[in-house]
DNA sequence: GTTGTATGGCTACAGTTGTAGTCACTAAAG
DNA sequence: CTTTAGTGACTACAACTGTAGCCATACAAC
């Protein structure tokens, strides 16, 4: 039951996750500004996305609409729950520092972190 | 100068990881517990890595022995900034709310993640 | 009514990945 | 010396990805 998105169709997805229905011109619009893409290859994400049960179809007049099936909030929390899995043996603590290199992390995300922290320390 | 690690073959970096340098044998041998693999699978592997310029090679003997040119370390930093700025934005403190949800840290995570952001505003 | 033009369906084709098989060579075991 | 077992090199092949092209159809504009 596992949904594999590739790279390219996840940036399709993401248009559908700031809106939908959209048709595939749309998507395609909305894609015009970051991608370089022929529409042909758009469409081709489409379909692909709704063979895998990424996407739902609706037709309207001669064409798809395209609703996305699964919410951008639990595919991130599967995506981010897997490398947490697979990188650091499930360990929040050793991804955060990473991202906290580099300057990843501003003060106010610093801000933002423990307040996080304190609510999770109050639920518990 | 991007190097790109599958799924399958960082199985076979995180062997090399715990230790290196070791030979194909070897490494199959770390990888029998998990993994029901063939030998000459990871064969394959591992010389993908190499042509990849993940691993590097010296010979002993008539074999070769590997040892990883990337650390575990910087692979992590890689791929967790990159899910970080492809589903986030770059932002520290949603990704960490989704490893939060599911039970997904422990008291202890949270004390070590308070730790480390007291660490972070004192170096700052 | 004929001609664009946009749409979905099917097809294409190279590169990557997962998962091996075959070959030639050589060190080791008899 | 001959057989065996392990090694790297090369080859295989299907599924998945990136990136489209071709085709028949059907509304839209003459």
């Amino acid at each position: 039951m596992k949904i594999r998105i590739s790279q390219s169709e996840l940036d399709v997805m993401d248009v559908l996750w700031a809106q939908s229905p959209l048709g595939a011109s749309e998507v395609a619009q909305n894609l015009a500004q970051s991608k370089d893409w022929n529409i042909r290859t758009i469409k081709t994400l489409l379909a692909r996305l709704v063979e895998k049960g990424a996407l739902s179809t609706q037709t309207e007049g001669r064409r798809y609409l395209y609703t996305p099936l699964i919410s951008k909030d639990s595919y991130a929390a599967g995506a981010t729950r897997r490398l947490s899995d697979r990188l650091f043996g499930g360990r929040a603590a050793p991804l955060v520092m990473h991202l906290a290199k580099d300057d990843g992390l501003s003060d106010a995300d610093i801000a933002e972190l423990e307040a996080l922290l304190a609510k999770l320390k109050k639920g518990s």
